[in-house]
DNA sequence: TCGAAATACTCAGTGCCCTGACTAATGGCG
DNA sequence: CGCCATTAGTCAGGGCACTGAGTATTTCGA
């Protein structure tokens, strides 16, 4: 009796959506790499040579589960790892000619799958939607470090 | 040089969004019950005695999770299943006395979570906010079994 | 009525995600 | 110089999420 409309909770709505776009990856873009793998792919091709906390950083995955990602794309071959010289605690980290080109074929893919996924919304209820959950995530983790909020933002 | 920005992404934000959910849900609401164990739950609060893949339809999870959560929910003592007398495929599931306990308890802190969740957001953007994930989201479940979408929608 | 299709659930396997405890390397300070 | 706090990464453990294969039960049609 005292039941509760999920659909009016943002976390259970977040849910659905991330396996709504899981589903649709699968079919769309590969069922191989995955979405995550391909987002610690395309911040080394953004920026080659990055250590593994870093990465995980820029992509918002933690130290565990970022080195899980890294040995799965490193068992494909897709990246490959070596200690720094400088710092013997770092890897650095650098996608292989293979994985740069997986990370092109993966690119024209994804931006489909966007397309589609996107479809039920207009151009103008994009740009909100962006923005809302931008600001939504941001302010979440901005209650779990309160640390950085002032370098992070202004 | 070819790298993506992944805020553009509505896979990539949704997946930040439920990371930033799922924190604020172990400090906030509970660290012994998930936020999917809750909508188990729920479910069986608004209609007890559903068997485990109805709950499943409901809530948004497939038979093998649906089944590993109520396992959990089993171990815990809040829920307890029997197999149907009509049906003997099915399991028909019930909360126990502390399982609807433990869920209106749950009720009322998730409410707050709520609220710190959203509070980057004004009263007319949570509106939109859900619709537009909401819509997003149907049309992409859609995309998967389009068998029944004329029974769901209509 | 009996056998095939459908249905509810289980199980094994893969991958994401977090926490907390641990190891190894660095870097600063007395 | 030597110790200690900090930092990068690993490992164990728990939970969510999907697929594909397998079991048991029911149902429907020839």
């Amino acid at each position: 009796m005292a039941a509760v409309d999920l659909t009016t909770h943002p976390g259970h709505l977040a849910r659905r959506l991330q396996q709504a776009h899981y589903l649709l990856w699968n079919t769309m873009v590969s069922e191989e790499v995955t979405s995550p793998q391909f987002a610690v792919m395309n911040a080394l091709v953004a920026q080659p040579g990055l250590d593994q906390r870093t990465v995980g950083e820029r992509v918002g995955l933690d130290r565990s589960t970022v080195a899980e990602v890294i040995t799965r794309l490193g068992r494909r071959e897709l990246l490959h790892k070596v200690r720094d010289p400088q710092d013997g605690r770092r890897f650095l980290l650098r996608l292989t000619d293979e994985g740069l080109r997986t990370h092109r074929r993966l690119t024209v893919r994804t931006a489909r799958m966007n397309q589609v996924f996107l479809a039920p919304l207009s151009a103008e209820e994009r740009t909100v939607f962006f923005d809302l959950i931008r600001r939504v995530a941001a302010a979440a983790e901005d209650l779990r470090d309160p640390a950085d909020q002032a370098v992070t933002r202004g």
